[in-house]
DNA sequence: GTTTGATGTGAATGCATGTTCACATTACCC
DNA sequence: GGGTAATGTGAACATGCATTCACATCAAAC
């Protein structure tokens, strides 16, 4: 029938925004465009009045993604230990609000799909792990952790906190205890990169 | 034309076999009937001859990764941390061979699917964190790990040493260097885990 | 208020792919 | 060797989904 027309802008970020929920729902396969549209309460061909496709579509998404991580690690000043700690318990926090997150990371649809999407999403989580880095070259200078340790390694140790325990508790619908694991997961990496 | 008939047993591993390696290539979501009927040599509707569909093809490549995964744990018998140590290069050495393991325990067609493969994989997992947990008391009986280690909270990190490592693996095409980094990673979680 | 470009709609199109079915051929059993 | 069940084939069918298009409607510029 009718329907309140919408700068194009604010539509985009609403649909955007609508594939995300979808896809923490459905899992990337389950993402349609019949499904955004319902969503944000439009008709499907109405969503090519914004996005030339279901892949420019996803390229947002990802943006958006990327933002919510950078600022999740900029987000942290303080002692450079303590910021890996809360640094860790944010993004588990993050990937629990928005579990399309790990869904797209872990999508078939980036690996295989435009060359161009895979490749963004690299840029992503090298950018992550750079930021990552970075704040253990802060705790070496610091002196409060090893000067031996290879701030790459340990950024990539560091995702790798997370992702199982992401996968864990995806796959067990949430049974599995991700804040207590994590907890006593961080105890056990925090003796292995601090000074002794 | 004509094409040699063989026995459904024979037919079912070819057909599993063929699946792993196009899922290795394309994805799962790449993964289709025709490619796999292409790859064995058989025509489309063959292969409903020995499966009763696309998901049951599914059920008997995870069942495959199953085994490889669980003889890979299975194989190591040497002093516990060694066995670790082995372990996880063998898992590796696992991932690079059969792309299609990471591929498949990320992708959301396991996850969006039907409930009971969702389950299946999980077992899978869990069995797997189980044998490597065992590993691990092992190691605290004969007092070369530490005894106030939680072996579950080791066993998943011990998964988070090659799951990151996995994906940018995959996503960098292969540039980075898993081997490296794992030997990195490998002597960092080890001080966290051995006794002082 | 009229015009005009942007946004929304419904129907139609096309494509990829899983699946079924009637029929052909082969391997195996007696 | 003849019969029979298993295996293979080609074509047709079904479906879900992205995408397009002609037309309708609204909002903003003038």
């Amino acid at each position: 029938m009718k329907n309140e027309k919408m700068k194009t802008e604010v539509r985009r970020e609403q649909i955007a925004t609508a594939a995300l929920q979808l896809i923490a729902r459905r899992g990337v396969r389950g993402l349609s465009i019949a499904g955004i549209a319902r969503q944000v309460g439009l008709v499907p061909s109405a969503i090519y009045r914004h996005f030339d496709g279901k892949d420019h579509v996803l390229d947002l998404v990802l943006d958006q993604i990327r933002q919510r991580l950078l600022d999740n690690v900029q987000a942290e000043t303080s002692d450079s230990v303590e910021a890996l700690r809360r640094l860790l318990f944010r993004h588990i926090k993050l990937i629990r609000e928005s579990e399309a997150i790990p869904m797209l990371v872990f999508s078939d649809q980036v690996y295989s799909g435009r060359p161009e999407r895979k490749a963004r999403m690299q840029r992503i989580i090298q950018d992550y792990l750079e930021q990552v880095g970075k704040v253990v070259q802060r705790g070496q200078k610091e002196k409060a952790l090893r000067a031996d340790l290879d701030p790459a390694v340990a950024a990539v140790m560091f995702l790798g906190l997370v992702q199982p325990a992401a996968i864990l508790w995806h796959l067990s619908e949430g049974a599995f205890d991700v804040t207590k694991h994590t907890e006593k997961a961080w105890q056990v990496f925090r003796r292995a990169i601090v000074r002794p």
